[in-house]
DNA sequence: TGAAATAATGTAAGCGGTTACAGTAACCGT
DNA sequence: ACGGTTACTGTAACCGCTTACATTATTTCA
C-alpha cells in the first residue's frame, strides 16, 4: 500500500524551475502575468519532467472539472454516431473532456444519473434520459444542461436543440397518400414517453386527417425505434392471420423501417410493390439499403453539434434559453415506391 | 464570483448525524464496520441532504478515479456504434465512468493525449491512437491499458483484443476467386500502419497467391476504410479512362464498401453483376444493403465489452496478458456474385 | 518628483474527501 | 481475572492544485 504514485507534482516543477508553485499554476492557467524569462525556464522544466497537471487536483481547487457529460438512453442505434461525433469535435475543440453515460428514468429509483454535478461542468441530455423532477433539481443548482431531442418541461428554461419532427413526417406520409394511393398505413411508434415518438405520431395522424382517411387504432404497433422490436412486432402482426390490411408503413424510425423490411421480406411481400416503407432520421447507411429509404433528414451531427456549443456558451455565462429547432427534409428513394 | 457551491460535503453529513468524517467515509465506502445505528443514522441523514460525495475529491484523497478512458481514432464510423455499447455496457456495471476521446498520432507534436494517468484508472486504447512510444511511457508507469484492434509492441506485455483478420480475409478472397472466378480484384487498403489494414492486405494477397494469381500494385487504391474516401478513390480510379481492368473489389471494410458500391453504380458497372464487391466488419445494417454485402463478421461489441473486462481485470490486479484473438466469420450475401 | 498604479512573485489557506494512527469498550479463551 | 482480539469511532495529516492576500520592484503621471 501507501505506493507514491510517481508522478511529478506542481511542487517538482516549482523547485526545479526555482519559483514558487502559485507562479506555475498561474503561468498554466496563463491567469496572471509571469516575466517572459520564468516563462521560459518553465517551459523547459515542465518539458523534462513531463509533467501533466492532476485533473482531479484541479477540479478540486478551482471547482471544475473541463468535463461535459452526454447521457444517453442507450448506445446499439446508430442514430448516436453522429450525435456523439458532432458533440465530442466541439468538445475537444474547447479543450474539454466528454462523459459518456447511458441512463434511464426506469432505472432511478435505485442509482442515481451516474454523470451531473459532482463530476462534470454541464450535462447534455438527450430524449428522455432524465425525468422532470431531476431536469427540476438540476436546474435549482443553476447547473448548466441543455436537452437534445426534447423540449424543456414547461416553467424549466432550459435551452435544447432537437430537430422538426411533425411536418416532416406529415409530409412524408402525406407523399404515400397523394403519390402512391396508401391509406391503410401501418405506424410503428417510437418510445413510450419519448418526444420524436409523440411528434411523429402526430404528425402521421395530421397527414390521415388532412386526407380524410380515419386514424385507426389497430393500424399501430410498437417499434420502439429499434430494429430487432419493430420486427418482432410485425412479424407477430403479420403472424395473426386476420390481421387488418394494410398497404404501407411508417416505421417511425430508419432502424425500426430495417426490421419492418426484414420481417416484410421473410413474410414474403415485396417492398415498396406490395408495402411501401418509410422511416425517418436518414441514417448514414439509409440511402444504400435495399430498397433505398425514403425517409426524413434529420441533422444529427449538427445537432450534437449546436447542443455542445451551447452548452459551452452556459458555461461561459451567456444567457441561452429557448429550443433550437433544426430544419429536416424528406427524401425521396424507393422504399416508398418512387421510382428514384 | 466565489460564488459558494451549495453543496453539501461530508462533514455536513457528519455534524448533522453526530459523527465524525471518517466515520461517514467509512460508511460510504463500505471499508470499515459501523454500527448499524450509525448506518441507519447516515443513511438518514444522507437522504435528506440528498448528499453526493465530490469526485474530484474522492479522486484526489483516494489515487482513483472510477473512470476508465476509451481513446479512438475518430467517431464517424458506425463502426465505433457497437465498440462503445459494448465497453459503455461493462464499465457501467462495474461502477466506473466512460471518457471517450479521439486522438491521433498525428496531432500529437502539439497536443497531448486527452486522456491519461490524470484523469483516468485505466485506457482502452483503439489501434494507433498512440504511438508506441506514447505506450511504452504509460506502460513504464504501470498504468493499466488494454489494446484494441491492435496487438503490442514488441517487448510490451499489454493486454490486447483484436479480431481475426488474415484468414477470414483470404477465405473471403479466395471465395471471389473460387467461386466467382474473379482474378482481377481491386483492394482498398485501410489506414495506413493500422494493424486490421495491415492483416486484410496480407490476406488479400496470400488468397491471390494460393490461387495463381499475382499481386498487381496497380490494383490496390487507398480506401482508409471511409465511404467517402473510397468513393473518391474509386471515382478517380474509373475516370482515368485507362484503368487497368478489373472484376471485383475487396474495399477494406463495409464502410469503404458502400463507397465502392455507390461509385460503380455511378458509373453505370451493375453490382455484381459486372463488378463483384466485398466488405469487412458486417455493419449493423450491412445485410440490409443493396446489394446485400458479402462481408466478413466482426464482433465488435464483444471487442468491447471483452477489452473492457480486461482492462478491469487489470485494475483488480490480476495479471492478464497476451491478445485475445476474436473468430470472425465470412458473410456471404449477394454483392459477391451468390444468390443468398 | 512623490503618490498611485502595475507587474511579478511568494505564502498559506483551503477544495472535500481518505486513511494512518490511536483510543475505548466489549468479548474471548484459558 | 487478565492479556489479546475485535468492533467501532475520532483526530488530523495529507492528496495536488488554485487563489486571496501580502510584498517588493518598477512604471506612470499629475
Amino acid at each position: 500500500m501507501t505506493r507514491r504514485s510517481s508522478s511529478v507534482t506542481i511542487r517538482d516543477v516549482a523547485k526545479q524551475a526555482g519559483v514558487s508553485v502559485a507562479t506555475v499554476s498561474r503561468y498554466i492557467n496563463r491567469n496572471a502575468p509571469v516575466s517572459a524569462e520564468v516563462a521560459h525556464r518553465l517551459d523547459k522544466v515542465m518539458a523534462e519532467l513531463k509533467y501533466v497537471p492532476h485533473a482531479a487536483a484541479q477540479h478540486l481547487a478551482s471547482r471544475k472539472t473541463r468535463v461535459i457529460g452526454l447521457l444517453l438512453t442507450n448506445m446499439h442505434n446508430d442514430f448516436f454516431a453522429p450525435l456523439l461525433n458532432g458533440t465530442e469535435q466541439v468538445v475537444r475543440q474547447h479543450g474539454y473532456n466528454l462523459l459518456v453515460a447511458t441512463y434511464h428514468s426506469d432505472s432511478r429509483d435505485s442509482v442515481p444519473p451516474p454523470i451531473g454535478p459532482h463530476n462534470t461542468d454541464g450535462l447534455l441530455v438527450f430524449a428522455d434520459s432524465l425525468t422532470d423532477e431531476d431536469l427540476a433539481k438540476l436546474h435549482e443548482i443553476e447547473f448548466p444542461m441543455v436537452l437534445i431531442h426534447r423540449t424543456p418541461p414547461a416553467s424549466l428554461p432550459l435551452p435544447s436543440v432537437t430537430v422538426e419532427n411533425k411536418s416532416a413526417t406529415h409530409r412524408l406520409v402525406e407523399h404515400l397518400i397523394l403519390q402512391h394511393n396508401k391509406r391503410r398505413i401501418l405506424f410503428l411508434r417510437g418510445p413510450i414517453h419519448q418526444e420524436d415518438s409523440f411528434w411523429r405520431e402526430t404528425g402521421y395522424k395530421s397527414a390521415l386527417e388532412a386526407n380524410g382517411i380515419e386514424f385507426d387504432e389497430k393500424l399501430v404497433l410498437v417499434g420502439d425505434f429499434e430494429r430487432e422490436i419493430a420486427y418482432r412486432a410485425l412479424n407477430q402482426f403479420l403472424g395473426n392471420g386476420e390481421h387488418v390490411a394494410f398497404d404501407a408503413v411508417f416505421a417511425g424510425d430508419d432502424d425500426a423501417a430495417i426490421g419492418v423490411i426484414n420481417s416484410l421480406t421473410d413474410k414474403g411481400y415485396r417492398v415498396p410493390e406490395d408495402i411501401a416503407v418509410v422511416g425517418f432520421d436518414d441514417l448514414r447507411l439509409s440511402a444504400f439499403l435495399n430498397p433505398p429509404l425514403t425517409t426524413v433528414r434529420a441533422p444529427t451531427e449538427t445537432v450534437g453539434r449546436i447542443a455542445a456549443e451551447r452548452l459551452f456558451g452556459l458555461l461561459k455565462n451567456e444567457i441561452s434559453e429557448g429550443t433550437t429547432l433544426l430544419p429536416t427534409e424528406i427524401i425521396i428513394r424507393r422504399s416508398c415506391g418512387c421510382q428514384s
